[in-house]
DNA sequence: GTCTTCGATAATCAGAATACGCATGACCCC
DNA sequence: GGGGTCATGCGTATTCTGATTATCGAAGAC
């Protein structure tokens, strides 16, 4: 699997590719418009991650010169939170999907994942654990066949922990994931979160799913009654 | 496991030793390069952790100060992404690693570990001895196969006990790995957590692990019913 | 060479102090 | 109004303290 990341901030293309390169992914980062462009229709990725903010030429250009080359790749496009019009011109050139600035790294992820997984025409990739399921395609939760809501947030938790289930996850890993880049606030956000998904996963359940750890973190898994 | 973080941005040394600390590791941050060269070469430390940018003395000078006093502590650099060359002198002036700023606290925690492991001569994740098995992953220990739960001091004193099981451990050894900086010496606190420590991992067993070497401290190994 | 004594060191225990995690409700912003 | 975030206070697990009891080992007595 192998992804161009298209981006001319430094920081921000390091952070996507390092998180992309754990995921196992080949990663190639250029930060400017044209040789973006070219590269896009050189070599065949299977993902494309597109800011729309570029020196060079704009990232809407490049979007629309690589769909008329005919690569089929699919696109996901990075844009400032306020630029909503910027957003829709992009779906509408050709885009997959979007990620507003700033984001979870793990929405990345996971949105990464949803698109090389919709182009490969494949629709697993269901995580279990006892009878708790989660469909990443469609963020559907179900324990014990039983439909549950969750916020997105919370949806991003339990995501994180799912795939990561029976490590101990510290706070700063958890921040890292599932919160923005710049997460550094010394409040309880992740406790009430853990508090708000108990309540919706393990509530009324005998075995419980989510541990803490106390003086370290949480925990998802299975057994400890 | 004691670390020193040598940092002269508040946010970061904090969000590194946050980080660390819920790993169970005993930190100590200092914020400017005379002091850090000097704590360095006073304190035997398990991994430094060192930003080249500082005040004071620039941290390439502590780095060869350090290494000079023939301090052999595994040094982990952190440096801006743009400067390559000072990342490359780092690593001739005797640095074992380096990461470049920003990045993932899970990197860095990761390395710390890979150090870490390096040093003890371990390459395994499992730390073991006789049936005593510790997982720093997702912090498990079990004897015999039968789980043993531990509270976190405990657990940081029986890792660092299993990281260098065989040696004859002295109480300021103890103190200075698994407590923090200002530890008020002179309390029998490591006695007390030793004492904890032998009712849940060897009462009820024939061969005790943990022995008490009198007039010197303490140590952990098979044999010598 | 063995036994006893005695000071020094270590182990244990119970209670005090502290830190931690959690629930709850206020706040803020879209 | 709903989702997301933050602050407060409470109950409790953990950590620490200090006193008490147990153990060790050297030195002297027999």
């Amino acid at each position: 699997m192998r992804i161009l990341i298209i981006e001319d901030e430094p920081k921000v293309a390091s952070f996507i590719r390092r998180a992309l390169e754990e995921e196992s992914y080949a990663v190639d980062v250029c930060s400017d418009g044209i040789q973006g462009r070219d590269l896009a229709s050189e070599i065949d990725y299977d993902l494309i991650i597109l800011d729309l903010m570029l020196p060079g030429l704009p990232g809407i250009e490049v979007l629309k010169a690589v769909r008329d080359a005919k690569v089929a790749t699919p696109i996901l496009i990075l844009t400032a939170r306020s630029k909503v019009d910027q957003r829709v011109k992009g779906l509408d050139a050709g885009a997959d999907d979007y990620l507003t600035k700033p984001f979870a790294i793990e929405e990345l992820i996971a949105r990464t994942r949803a698109l090389l997984r919709r182009a490969s025409g494949d629709s697993a990739g269901l995580l279990q654990i006892d009878d708790l399921i989660l469909n990443p395609t469609n963020h559907e939760v179900t324990r014990g066949g039983q439909r549950i809501d969750l916020t997105s947030k919370e949806y991003a938790l339990l995501e994180y922990m799912m795939r990561n289930a029976g490590r101990v996850l510290t706070r700063p890993m958890i921040a890292e994931h599932v919160w923005d880049l710049d997460f550094d606030t010394f409040t309880n956000v992740i406790d009430v979160y853990i508090s708000y998904l108990r309540n919706k996963i393990d509530r009324g359940y005998d075995r419980g799913l989510i541990h803490t750890v106390r003086g370290s973190g949480y925990t998802l898994k299975l057994t400890d009654a």
